[in-house]
DNA sequence: GTCTGAGAACTTTTT
DNA sequence: GTTCTCAGAC
């Protein structure tokens, strides 16, 4: 079998710092001057390269690919004829995950392979509902490492992944910084798919011979390629069939493997340990005698590849294992010509003759490996003699360290110039190696003197107190004494009035946990209502963490489900149609607008002054009530009901019906409200209703977290409830174990008349950035999220002990969030996050019905009704295939991908809706957001409104744009309800954090197309004194460039 | 009635 | 910068 060199890891021009030039051509091209028949295309998540490769490339059914020949066959001719021999392509790409596992940040590389475009396209189109794959042809993602080698799999049948550069500290699967100590550990419990693995520039193999536990894997070598001119540096070598089965086979197996070419690893900028200002470079065992510290400055030294090769051994010598194939050094022919012409390898004398070398002498791999020597002759007297050496493995090597290049050269620099006087060869000295022996193994520094955990510690106080609390009650266990006590009060109503982070969900689920188990209350007679499906989502969670699986379930409804709930269960008695459903906003507001011929944003204002009118049981004007009856008539027609209607409805049927109220206030003998301090009018009167005599009623809120008063919430609800239950218990839960005590002593300033007790440390100062604009107000975002997840710190050792303090924990992405006042805030934060490639969630609800491809299914989902999965499934193809056919040529309205995208979602809908009626299918579609598709593996950033964060917590929160503008919208400076609104939704903007809490504003933003001048918010006069402020730096170097460094 | 251009107003927060 | 409105011209 013919031998041929594979170079399995390069990227296209799409990936961040590349050279423009690389297009299939320029990599058929350099491949087949370097010598290289089987090459990687990259990138294959990134859909304009697909679409490049689909257009130049065939599939050769072997699942490699080849320039069409129209395309090779010119391209070939402009080559010398040693190097014309066709170049296969393999689909690939490197994806970078970001995660937190344990308790590190990790940061791994991988390589992917498919067989087929059907397969990369699978694997691109899961990826993307993961993260974002269109801002660079390496995308990161927040996912897991074993998550990630599952998609893949999922992805076509032959399949595969490797881990990239496994050695290379910051990114990869055995990085010092951030990566693990096995390739197990990396992978879980799909590791078993592993078979190889890359050993990076820095590393070769008998550096991974060390290691035992890499013995199953088969290495691999490649260039990671960002210019033509860098493939093939490494490459490996296989004598197996051309074909991807093949090429997969030889890896699993080793037959038809061969081996690697490397580059001496001690070039690399960071083999070796040292300080490059100290001038200082050290192999692993004497920075471990000097404990790790500089004997020149006294710091921690910078630790290179090789000292994590020491660390990770469990063997003293390197043992080729079974899986080793051959290996060979090489050094560039670029270098070799530049060391004997005496020129840098880039200079334009080493190129014309690397060019007449391979018109001469054949590709170069050839000539580095087997051009018989004596053909040398003709292209420098020297580079025979240096070949010869080179395939001797006789090079002198200095190796590099702390960022400093190493330096491999072939003559010494006295026996150069002696030659090129013409002088006689001399022996070359022997090349002392660095040092192999061994080393005694010392463990990775500990994290335990982290400052603080993700779960709070009681208090020691709340200790004493449950030691001598009433012990029987497990599933009380981990509350404290308020909690407790709220939690044991079950005789009479209860009203809560929880301060941030003082655990009331806590309580709250634990207490109906409770209530389940001890008191032997049906699960089903227990409601838990809240604002929101995420809030439901999240308490039915945490019950069913608390439950055990035998255990069926509380009622857990939003406002919204539960009137739905009812209304369908009795639509009749609620005098309903039948067949009612709920119309999304966008249908009623089309309708609406072809009813009325209003303008798009009359037609909102309407709809808008209508619901507040609804609500609130105002009349309006004569024309006003006229519309709004005409509106009321065609959603009767209709049989549709909007959101309001589902309360109103609700709530006038159980007070105009004796029997059906009696039903449902006996239906729960325990109701719970959560955020109860944003319920409205219509919402207040429904609790009322469901409590009947024998009902116990509890609520929970914060009356200073109330931000919904806009919308209708009534601020008087608590006094309401007072008067309306006379025997109501009050309890407060002050203690704060979210966050830090800076935030807690914030939030205290900003509501002095309900103080929060700091229970956790003292935490960072909080840092209030002055932003010059709203773009470099993200800017400072981005850099803080880079820093607190130890992005690019090269400086940082580490076993060092002066590392950053962002250090003390660990990040993944989800654990930041980035509020802002309104929505269109959140475009400078995409933007930055998109050229940064930090994965980001923007949770601003845009429904799927926004879009014209879901809006046409609708169309024709309601043409054609069906009652069962299997039916709608086969409806949602039919659709696929109609649609394509609507949309063809010049006059299509929808693209495949928004037909696929739609698809796809509905076609989840569809799956969640069972055999679940037609008009639960129909509103499920009405409903959903686009959201809610995100595949949760993916770990994002948040962004979102100060509004949408109500109820969460963060490790690290944004809290931008604090202006005065942004805050007091209708420039009345003394309307003090809205100024008491505005400050109540900073407070529950600022009690997000749970250690690190950033604020920031604009001196100026983008705002109606012009530059605008802000003044700063008049709340952060209130937190004047405890603030640290930040103002921009000056930037060396401009944003694009300074963009490549990150991650 | 329909077209045009100038000028005004504008982007809250959501089940 | 965009969208909408209104007045005035056709």
């Amino acid at each position: 079998m013919k031998r041929f060199w594979a170079d399995l890891h390069v990227h296209s021009r799409f990936a961040r710092a590349t050279s423009r030039n690389l297009d299939l051509e320029h990599l058929a091209l350099g491949s087949a001057e370097k010598g290289i028949q089987l090459v990687a295309t990259g990138d294959c998540t990134y859909p304009a390269w697909r679409q490049e490769m689909k257009e130049r490339l065939y599939a050769e059914g072997n699942g490699l690919f080849r320039l069409k020949p129209e395309i090779e066959r010119p391209l070939m001719a402009t080559l010398p004829s040693g190097c014309q021999k066709e170049v296969r392509f393999i689909i690939s790409g490197e994806i970078s995950t970001i995660y937190k596992k344990g308790d590190k940040t990790r940061k791994v590389h991988h390589l992917v392979y498919h067989s087929s475009f059907d397969a990369a396209d699978r694997f691109a189109e899961k990826l993307a509902k993961i993260g974002n794959i269109v801002s660079d042809g390496r995308p990161i993602l927040g996912l897991d490492s074993r998550d990630l080698l599952e998609i893949t799999l999922e992805s076509g049948k032959d399949s595969w992944l490797a881990p990239a550069h496994i050695w290379t500290p910051w990114f990869s699967a055995l990085g010092s910084k951030s990566g693990f100590d096995s390739i197990e550990e990396c992978y879980g419990d799909l590791a078993s798919h592993i078979f190889a693995a890359e050993t990076g520039l820095s590393s070769d193999p008998e550096m991974n011979w060390r290691v035992s536990s890499l013995d199953r894997y088969r290495l691999i070598s490649s260039s990671d390629a960002h210019s033509p001119a860098k493939l093939g540096r490494e490459a490996t070598l296989f004598s197996c069939e051309m074909g991807f089965q093949p090429l997969r086979h030889a890896l699993e197996t080793g037959e038809g493997y061969v081996g690697t070419v490397e580059f001496f690893p001690e070039e690399g900028k960071y083999h070796a340990d040292g300080h490059r200002n100290c001038h200082i470079r050290l192999n692993p065992k004497e920075t471990l005698a000097l404990d790790g510290l500089c004997p020149v400055c006294g710091k921690p030294l910078t630790i290179g590849v090789a000292h994590r090769v020491e660390m990770l051994a469990d063997r003293e010598e390197a043992i080729p294992p079974a899986t080793a194939g051959e290996v060979s050094s090489l050094i560039p022919l670029p270098e070799i010509l530049g060391e004997l012409l005496g020129v840098g390898s880039t200079s334009r004398k080493v190129a014309e003759r690397y060019t007449e070398s391979l018109r001469v002498l054949g590709s170069e791999m050839a000539i580095l490996h087997h051009v018989p020597l004596e053909e040398m002759q003709a292209i420098h007297p020297l580079l025979e003699e240096a070949i010869r050496r080179l395939r001797a493995g006789k090079v002198i090597r200095q190796a590099g360290y702390d960022g400093e290049y190493g330096v491999i050269r072939l003559f010494e620099k006295e026996e150069m110039e002696k030659l090129t006087k013409g002088g006689l060869l001399f022996p070359v000295t022997e090349m002392v190696k660095p040092s192999r022996r061994p080393i005694t193994k010392t463990s990775l520094p500990s994290d335990d003197n982290r400052a603080f955990q993700a779960s709070p510690n009681l208090p020691n106080v709340d200790r004493e107190d449950l030691a001598r609390d009433i012990p029987n009650y497990p599933m009380l266990s981990t509350l404290d004494s308020d909690q407790k006590a709220a939690a044991l009060i079950t005789d009479k109503a209860l009203m809560v009035l929880a301060g941030p982070g003082s655990g009331k969900t806590k309580m709250l689920t634990q207490r109906i946990a409770h209530l389940i188990q001890k008191k032997a209350i049906p699960a089903e007679k227990c409601l838990l209502l809240t604002f929101t499906r995420r809030a439901t989502d999240e308490l039915k969670a945490r019950v069913k963490q608390l439950l055990p699986e035998t255990e069926s379930p509380p009622i857990i409804h939003s406002f919204h489900s539960l009137a739905l709930d009812m209304l369908k269960k009795d639509s009749k008695a609620f005098g309903l149609a039948a067949d009612f459903r709920i119309v999304d906003p966008q249908s009623l507001k089309k309708a609406f607008m072809e009813m009325s011929n209003l303008s798009s944003k009359r037609a909102d204002e309407a709809l808008e002054r209508f619901s507040l009118l609804k609500k609130s049981g105002e009349v309006g004007d004569l024309e006003e009530e006229i519309l709004r009856q005409s509106l009321e008539n065609l959603k009767q027609d209709n049989h549709w009901l909007d959101f309001d209607d589902l309360l109103i409805k609700v709530v006038n049927g159980l007070e105009n019906n004796a029997s059906l109220r009696e039903k449902w206030a006996t239906a729960f003998s325990f109701l719970s409200v959560d955020e109860f301090q944003d319920i409205d009018i219509w919402q207040y009167r429904l609790v009322w209703l469901l409590t009947g005599r024998n009902t116990q009623l509890t609520v929970i809120g914060d009356p200073d977290q109330a931000i919904y008063h806009f919308r209708g919430a009534d601020s008087e609800c608590f006094t309401r409830l007072q008067q309306d239950f006379p025997e109501i218990v009050c309890r407060r839960l002050n203690r704060n174990y979210r966050s830090m005590a800076d935030i807690v002593a914030a939030a205290n300033r900003i509501m002095p008349e309900n103080k929060g007790q700091a229970l956790r440390g003292q935490g960072d100062k909080i840092l209030l950035y002055l932003a010059s604009d709203e773009a470099d107000e993200a800017r400072f975002v981005v850099q803080k999220i880079e820093e607190l997840m130890g992005g690019h710190d090269m400086l940082t050792a580490q076993n060092g002990k002066n590392t950053a303090k962002s250090q003390e924990t660990a990040f993944g992405f989800r654990d930041f969030s980035v509020l802002y006042r309104h929505n269109f805030q959140a475009k400078a934060f995409e933007k930055a996050f998109n050229q940064a490639g930090i994965p980001f969630r923007k949770t601003a609800p845009i429904p799927i019905t926004c879009h014209l491809a879901v809006k046409a299914f609708i169309e024709k989902i309601e043409q054609s009704p069906q009652e069962t999965l299997q039916d709608r499934l086969i409806v949602l193809k039919n659709i696929t295939t109609e649609l394509a056919q609507e949309n063809q040529g010049e006059e299509a309205v929808l693209s495949p991908a928004d037909r696929e995208q739609a698809y796809s979602w509905l076609k989840i809908i569809a799956e969640k809706s069972g055999q679940q009626s037609h008009t639960f299918f129909l509103e499920q579609i009405a409903l959903a957001n686009e959201v809610d598709f995100h595949d949760q593996r993916g770990d994002r950033v948040s962004l979102m409104t100060m509004h949408a964060s109500k109820g969460l917590e963060f490790s690290a929160v944004f809290v931008t744009g604090l202006e005065e503008e942004n805050f007091n919208l209708h420039h009345q400076p003394d309307n003090p309800t809205e100024i008491a609104e505005e400050k109540r939704l900073f407070y529950v903007a600022l009690t997000r954090a749970r250690d690190y809490l950033f604020l920031s504003y604009a001196k100026k933003r983008f705002i109606y197309g012009e530059y605008q001048k802000q003044t700063t918010a008049a709340f952060l006069n209130l937190l004047k004194d405890m603030l640290v402020t930040e103002t921009p730096k000056k930037r060396l170097f401009n944003d694009r460039k300074a963009q490549y460094s990150l991650f």
